[in-house]
DNA sequence: GTGAAAGCGCTAACAG
DNA sequence: CTGTTAGCGCTTTCAC
């Protein structure tokens, strides 16, 4: 391995000029071509380790998600690293695998490995959480929830409940079924179910049925098996697209049509909703944007600078082919 | 911020005697307790730089992945992910963007950061890339393609092929479409396609049209709307599952039906093949086993043990819907 | 502009 | 078992 000596040897100059030189300081142009050619030759490369150990920091940043293989979290992990290339930094992708123990575990992780900041896709916030993060003297950005006392980004989950209430309401039906997630998930749970849940109280005379499910697709999906028989809902919202997907393979299997038999929507915007069929109605969400305006904010949190607590990207309706007039039954 | 001296002058002891302590060297009981204590106390956690600068590398296996929004390299990702945490190791994911270049990049990136081993899931393999690999002196496993010199993992493609092409012939048809990719990726421009063509040369009478384009649904859908119209073919392979919903998705836009005006099939074992309808056929691939095989081979080569230069993970055909027999459409 | 020297936090001989 | 003593490769004063 090649160091900072042996480059200053070859040069014939101090290790200090060779660091300078590296940094940016005040060196000879003479100096500097020396070194530049030594270095070339070499193929020197300073050591990461021995640099982060006097500068306190990386240019890493560190991001927890908590699954890999969920289609929001890599649109939002795309851009990030777009991003953050773009700035010359790294990006740390630790996993928790829907664990919120892990959660702790990796922001500790992170915060050892001196990441400049961290990207917390927490599903639900605990005063542990709040605790470890003020803990680490890190800053953390929440991404997808809110939680007092912390920054954060996230979508604007409320309008996007709101919105596709509206369009269910509007089409003229009166029974709605909603699949919900559990309300420990603010964001999903409370947000964008108070959206639906506001638009759709007022429209008059609706009858609406909350059904709580996971975001697992196999578990709505039997879920789905059960419940679709029993029900009389003309328009069955679903809190996500996968929740949604999972309802219109249960309508598969059990032969009921989609728009004819009831019309169905998520929310995502996942491209797989536009695929099958009918392609399904869904709120678009701003991932990319998403991304970008985290690390954005997350940079200023750095910096020091002073950011607002929240942040909310908006998103916009996708009206599609499974949602359709209640009116087109009764003639 | 706490560092081993400040343990070791609170608890009365050298502070190789903490670092001992912390390493599992020999330590008295009493010793032990002390600095137990101290170190609950404080919250300690030793320095990861100052420990990788002596120790010449770290407990982080760096994975470079051509896309972040891939359904196979995000199972292969959660499978790696998750068998590393078992060992007690940290993932850092660096990304691509299917970059040629980049890739190269990150893999002296990940060298700089002296991880203890790369897992490379190259597209294609350079000559440039081979150069690289052998200047760092960090393990390198390549995964889902092969070259020469490089120790490699990835899935038995010719098999793959082969198996998709004797079900496609064994229905009766005649005449064939292969949307195939750019010969440059070895493993499915022609591992996979030769396994499939193969298979279907072993039939008689029959006609092989073979389309190349590449893994963008985009490109593949437009290609197929342009396509479709004009051939004759009764059953379409597609060299991805990717590609297949694209040609669902354009079957769809043209109005045609599938399995009745053509049969189709892909290759992955995409869970959302088995969402729409009809369900897509494809050769189910083993992303969890690439992933659990890949970090047990890397970590052989790491303790510098020989393994074979080339492994080869297993697979097998899933027949669902959209692939039916030809006689059916002369009854 | 440049060099000498003092660490950053930790590990690893080497004595004792 | 424990303390002393060198470094690991680099940055950063502080004189010159």
């Amino acid at each position: 391995m090649v160091t900072i000596n042996d480059i200053a040897q070859k040069a014939g100059v101090a290790k200090s000029t060779v660091s300078r030189y590296l940094n940016g300081g005040s060196v000879s142009q003479k100096t500097r071509d020396k070194i530049d050619k030594i270095v070339n030759e070499t193929g020197y490369s300073p050591n990461t380790f021995a640099q982060s150990l006097k500068a306190k920091n990386t240019k890493m940043i560190g991001i927890i998600v908590p699954r890999l293989d969920s289609y929001s979290a890599n649109e939002v992990l795309s851009s990030v690293d777009r991003t953050l290339r773009e700035k010359e930094y790294q990006l740390l992708i630790t996993n928790t695998d829907q664990s919120s123990e892990r959660e702790i575990e990796n922001i500790y992780t992170l915060a050892k490995q001196k990441v400049a900041g961290i990207i917390l896709m927490a599903t639900v916030v605990t005063e542990e959480h709040k605790k470890v993060i003020s803990e680490i003297d890190v800053p953390v950005l929440l991404l997808g929830q809110q939680a007092e006392g912390l920054h954060s980004i996230g979508h604007q989950e409320f309008e996007a409940g709101y919105a596709m209430g509206r369009h269910a309401g509007s089409l003229g039906h009166k029974n709605f079924l909603y699949f919900s997630v559990f309300k420990e998930d603010i964001a999903v749970g409370q947000h964008r179910a108070n959206g639906v849940l506001t638009a759709l109280n007022e429209e008059t005379d609706v009858n609406v049925d909350i059904i709580e499910t996971s975001f697992s697709f196999t578990k709505a999906y039997e879920l789905a098996l059960e419940i679709l028989p029993k029900t009389n809902a003309t328009y069955i919202l679903c809190a996500t697209d996968n929740i949604a997907m999972a309802v219109l393979k249960a309508a598969h299997t059990l032969q009921l049509r989609i728009p004819d038999d009831f019309s169905l929507s998520g929310f995502g915007g996942y491209e797989v909703t536009s695929i099958v069929s009918p392609s399904i109605t869904t709120v678009k969400y701003g991932y990319k944007e998403l991304g970008e305006t985290a690390v954005e904010k997350l940079f200023q949190l750095i910096k020091g600078e002073s950011i607002e607590e929240n942040t909310l990207i908006p998103n916009y309706l996708l009206k599609r082919e499974s949602t359709v007039s209640n009116v087109k039954k009764v003639e």
